[in-house]
DNA sequence: ACGGACCTGTAACCTAGGTTAAGCGCAAAA
DNA sequence: TTTTGCGCTTAACCTAGGTTACAGGTCCGT
């Protein structure tokens, strides 16, 4: 089950099958949860990160007045709060969107990885700054883009990920977030992502129904989202 | 001059002569820029980070039609692309908004750092991911708050990452950006940071002169933010 | 000393997206 | 089987912030 983790490297880096068996023994157990828990509070203290082998999280901040941004969402593959190895405690919170599985990995096997495997801290430290790269992006589609320009940008950055661990099929994904959390990604109302989506529908660029998004036309969606892929650093990369 | 960022990391973090000597020994040289320069571009491939000493300097992103996103702003002691160690090329641009003094860090001798200093190591790693944090609280921001509540977040933020350099005022601090940049780092048009500068103005919360911003009322200011520095995470760690 | 570019400031007007409210369908609970 | 609640949808209306335009000040290069 972690081998969709692998996957997700191997896409941009060797590693060597010591690293696998590295990684693999970092685990300390698996845990399956619910949709819509909450799996780390922000301020929590944290020894140990959450790795996602199944279904989708998403980390959130809020306001005292209960406005929720969605900063990042993860998909298969994806550590959830890597950070916090080195942070012991997060500026977010960490939700389940769907049920989940997840791969334990407590801190003190990551400081091995650091005295003992350079070159595979060097990856994790890669990973964090790719996720980095992510809200960056999230940042310019926040600030400069239009609501549908926007959320065209979000089902393609998704596509891209999800094609990278195998999880997209070649016409869309599935999508299990409710209009309200896609608001909540995309800085909208609720109202207002549903007269998006209404107006993809329209224009013949995707549809949407039971939690499956259907891409109908790739071209256009990226053109109107104005998307370019290299900031998720899907090509080769050497630590 | 480079002691400036080890007040930085010693505001969090214990640092000893030897990982002192490391820090300084990873210093090649040291340049001198003026204002509005184009450090690194997008793209590019990088073999060295910069670490600012003095000055000002942006990360930001564009969109096709030239619309601008700030995505973080760099003071003395941040390193403005250490991500670009692992990632090898950046996903945005990074400009001086100031005469600005670097030390180039080749990435060499990071990777050095990798394999003979883990400690050192992942303390930068977590200020990449305190960039991060900032980051993402940014999209907080730019997604949910109101123009007026984050232009004070940000002049709170500045004003806590300043302190914690010794280059604040306990009433201010300079500040050297052009209403323009105000604007590109919150998502604004100039006309709509003027008008924002103006009612923060009129609420006597602050004064915006000659490149001098004075806090009247911090207190009001930070409740009008709703700050909480907690994501500054400039508490003791101990990583 | 002059011209031009950029910065700050304001005014008039406009629109993307927010707000409020309501209806419908469906699934889980009772 | 009814009820309750949630997710989706739409409509009417409103406002925060965008757009365009213009003016005065300052700094810079010639």
């Amino acid at each position: 089950m972690i081998s969709v983790h692998l996957k997700k490297l191997r896409r941009r880096i060797e590693i060597s099958p010591e690293e696998e068996r590295t990684i693999r023994d970092s685990v300390a157990e698996t845990r399956k949860v619910g949709a819509d828990q909450i799996l780390i509070r922000s301020g929590e203290e944290l020894n140990s990160s959450l790795l996602l082998l199944e279904g989708w999280l998403a980390r959130s901040k809020d306001l005292p007045s209960g406005e929720r941004q969605v900063t990042e969402l993860h998909v298969a593959g994806d550590f959830a709060d890597l950070h916090g190895f080195t942070l012991k405690r997060l500026d977010h919170d960490v939700t389940t969107l769907s049920p989940c599985v997840l791969a334990v990995v407590p801190h003190d096997r990551l400081k091995e990885i650091t005295e003992r495997h350079p070159r595979l801290a060097r990856i994790y430290w890669l990973f964090t700054n790719v996720d980095a790269a992510i809200t960056r992006e999230l940042s310019l589609s926040l600030g400069q883009r239009s609501a549908i320009s926007r959320m065209a940008h979000l089902f393609c950055e998704l596509y891209f990920r999800l094609d990278a661990v195998g999880r997209a099929r070649s016409d869309g994904y599935e999508l299990p977030l409710t209009q309200r959390e896609l608001a909540e990604c995309l800085g909208l109302t609720v109202v207002h992502a549903n007269r998006t989506i209404q107006e993809l529908r329209r224009r013949n660029l995707v549809e949407l129904e039971s939690r499956q998004l259907t891409i109908l036309d790739r071209r256009g969606l990226q053109g109107l989202a104005e998307f370019d892929p290299s900031y998720l650093y899907l090509d080769r990369l050497n630590p």
